[in-house]
DNA sequence: GTCATATAGTTTCATTTGCAACTAAATGGA
DNA sequence: TCCATTTAGTTGCAAATGAAACTATATGAC
């Protein structure tokens, strides 16, 4: 019984995420202070209307802990803001601050550039294909969708 | 400017590892009391002779620290031994003992059927691509390939 | 309405990780 | 040879992470 660790998918697919998130992430923490859940709450705020740390956490695939640490930390720069939930007392709803918009408009660029970088290589095809073949490895892997989203 | 979190592929990464990673170390750890930097040395010392920890870490892609206390760990379980580099006082080689070639032994197969198991919706062609779109990518990520090995 | 149970989010504490300082040995120039 | 510099590996300390306990509110049985 041999086990080459070199073509074994979850070490290639740990050592490709580890690059390329160590790249992008510091490259957030740099130019704007960012961890990557704080970026990661950005861009889902950024991307509709607000919602519960709950929903947030669900749509960026964020334990409960960190959502509300990476929350507490946004609202401390004014990047976004919390206001009661109507429909529930014990929760609450976040949103983006004007500044936070304006952050987010500075961030996307860059980060789709850095994307674009990475996949510099790859045809419009390849990209895709990758991307398709992340998620079934995703969903056999069991990260079970919280698709609670909305 | 527009970015959907989802179709990024830093997070596609990410998530896609994160999955696999929770799901395969959980087991290591359960099953064997392995944290990963320690079940990826002993997979390295499995296909090869003894080395350097410096030798182990550009292998198996773990920084000289954890390399360090996952040798550590595992040398305190009589899972490996060390002695002195001939070629060089600062440092000693690496070795798996009978008990950690045959923890190897026990774990290998499991690891393999896992990931079996993650691909079994994956012909083999489709399996190998998605490895090389892997490896392309943490190349293009400058994964710098540390390749000391020998 | 009241109480038991469940859920949202936060906080506390223990563990893990990562950087920087450290020790020890090797290398290379004068 | 001697000293300055570099490299291998370890250790100590601070920051990050994760699990469990905690607070506050909601829900549902009665």
């Amino acid at each position: 019984m041999m086990l080459r660790l070199d073509a074994f998918l979850p070490y290639r697919l740990s050592v490709a995420s580890n690059a390329v998130s160590t790249l992008i992430s510091a490259s957030y923490r740099k130019r704007f202070g960012l961890k990557v859940p704080e970026w990661r709450l950005i861009a889902i705020l950024a991307e509709g209307s607000e919602m519960t740390p709950q929903a947030l956490g669900s749509c960026a695939r964020i334990d409960k802990i960190s959502v509300s640490r990476a929350a507490t930390a946004l609202i401390e720069r004014g990047l976004v803001v919390a206001r009661n939930n109507p429909g529930d007392g014990r929760s609450h709803l976040l949103a983006l601050t004007p500044e936070g918009r304006s952050l987010y408009d500075e961030i996307a660029p860059l980060a789709l550039a850095m994307e674009a970088e990475l996949l510099s290589s790859f045809s419009e095809q390849e990209h895709l294909l990758l991307a398709a073949l992340l998620r079934r490895i995703e969903t056999a892997a069991g990260a079970n969708s919280v698709s609670v989203s909305i």
